[in-house]
DNA sequence: AGTATGACATAGC
DNA sequence: AGCTATGCCATAC
């Protein structure tokens, strides 16, 4: 529980729905923008109560390996919360990118 | 212990 | 503008 893999979920957990974040800031808002990467590994040992789709890389495009199915499947759950797309099939990150300021402005 | 792996990011070319 | 190479660092074995 101690571990960062927790801190990367709680995290995550608290992005909203339609919204999504990029790695690095998560890995940015843990202290340490290297740690991008140990974040995927915690996505992929994240339990089912973690939002992990609505992590996408820096560019918006999705995994490779998402957990349940495909990229497929990762689409499908951001569409279902409304979450904008661009023609390439990225995510629009200027449109729905999760910042926690929101949370304390409201 | 040390080596290998990887759901990223960035710098060069 | 798109591709290749390198860095980075937590887990797994």
């Amino acid at each position: 529980m101690n571990g960062m893999f927790a801190q990367v979920w709680a995290l995550v957990r608290q992005v909203p729905p339609g919204r999504v974040t990029t790695y690095g800031d998560v890995a940015r808002l843990l202290g340490n923008p290297r740690l991008s990467r140990a974040v995927g590994y915690a996505m992929h040992d994240a339990p089912g109560d973690v939002p992990c789709h609505r992590v996408v890389n820096r560019e918006g495009g999705l995994s490779d390996a998402f957990q349940p199915m495909g990229k497929e499947t990762h689409r499908i759950l951001l569409e279902m919360e409304d979450v904008p797309f661009l023609m390439n099939g990225n995510v629009d990150l200027a449109a729905c990118r999760w910042e926690p300021e929101m949370e304390r402005l409201g």
